[in-house]
DNA sequence: CTTGACACAGAACAGGCGTTCGGTTATCAT
DNA sequence: ATGATAACCGAACGCCTGTTCTGTGTCAAG
């Protein structure tokens, strides 16, 4: 019997195709010939394959190089996209002032660095002056910050309502990660916590700005 | 004249070579073959291209599939290139039933997805059942993880101590993420949290592993 | 001077691989 | 019934492409 997909969309083979394409373009590195999609996607025929290729090149899921062997490429997402290499300048915790990198400091030199895919950076914070800490310490912890987390910090001085900062409260020698509001009277000061009361600053209380918490990647490794 | 290498290191055509490959790659989304390479480079014979890419090769510069058309890659730098594509498959949230995918899953056509750099990934979680949820609502604050923070797991029916899973209790019909600890009685969920207390569950009670936390991401986007 | 390693050229060979074309079967509207 | 169309098969054709083999000129060591 025959299928059923009378021209109209993307049938079940043309969406086996396109993932052989993709996991064969995963693993070797390169795109899998006609007659191996057609192995794989029980098509006896090489002109039959070539006949899905037409149709998924006119739908726009698929370009391809005539003529050139293995010379397709799936044309939606971009799976090799690029990513920023985030320099790991030290550890942030609470007593200690945080690490900020010189402004010609170039992270490629850096020994410990971070790779984040730009997909998942926010908003346009694609800048190349993003640093990293290593939180130590569960003093973060009402910031939802956990020890051994990876923070991503974007320098600033000044911070808008609602952004996360990383402040020096250098009459309490302390470092900490907070929502930032500002407040008639000062500084609120507000824990990502909910169920955890604000600390609020008074205007006349130093109060140092030292960057913007852009990401935090937490990764669970336990034991061996 | 002939050219000065004499066996050792890479000459300033093995380079002109690596560099062909590269930006042929990059404009073409395949690898060149041997007699593009040739053509590009003056080399006016395939089998001195050939030549070269042995040379290549046994430096560890380049990979080789014999016999495939153009089935060269460069091996070296990957600062950029090297990360895993993993699919969202939904939101978690409490009260809810955790979205696992199907085995036959191709992360590569999914519609959502989030790209992790493998650098990143902890031990060798590199197998591509990973998969992601968003998570949604504050339940899991005790898990120090936040409204919106996207979780990375790796499906499991069962977990050793000590490792952050994502259970089922269907008697309290409730979604939760948890350090899991094995007791004499039964089971002990202990909340990332410290100061929070922990969730004991008797072996009597239905409890259902669905995946180990490998990672936490939380982006900090904030207004406009 | 001889020898051998090295860096090439060129041609021929053999598979790899996309393309094309003539047929076949099933579904469906006319 | 009939023609149109979509979904196939198989084989042949021919360019694409990697491989291999023979040969040539250079250069340094013995």
């Amino acid at each position: 019997m025959m299928m059923v997909r009378k021209s109209k969309g993307i049938g079940e083979r043309h969406q086996k195709i396109l993932d052989f394409i993709a996991s064969y373009q995963r693993e070797h590195k390169h795109p899998p010939s006609i007659r191996e999609i057609g192995e794989y996607c029980d098509i006896s025929s090489t002109s039959v394959v070539n006949y899905y290729l037409d149709q998924l090149e006119k739908e726009g899921l698929l370009e391809r190089d005539r003529k050139i062997s293995r010379g397709m490429r799936l044309v939606n997402n971009s799976p090799l996209g690029d990513m920023l290499r985030v320099p790991v300048m030290g550890v942030i915790q609470a007593g200690e002032p945080i690490p900020i990198p010189p402004s010609d400091f170039n992270p490629f030199t850096a020994e410990d660095t971070v790779d984040i895919a730009t997909s998942l950076m926010p908003s346009k914070e694609k800048g190349k002056d993003l640093f990293a800490l290593q939180v130590q310490g569960d003093s973060m912890i009402d910031a939802m910050i956990n020890d051994g987390d990876i923070v991503i910090l974007k320098p600033a001085q000044e911070a808008r309502n609602g952004e996360m900062v990383a402040v020096w409260l250098s009459d309490k020698n302390e470092t900490t990660l907070k929502y930032f509001y500002k407040e008639k009277d000062g500084y609120r000061l507000q824990p990502a916590n909910p169920t955890m009361k604000p600390i609020m600053v008074k205007k006349s209380e130093p109060l140092e700005i030292k960057g913007k918490v852009v990401m935090v990647i937490r990764k669970m490794e336990r034991m061996n």
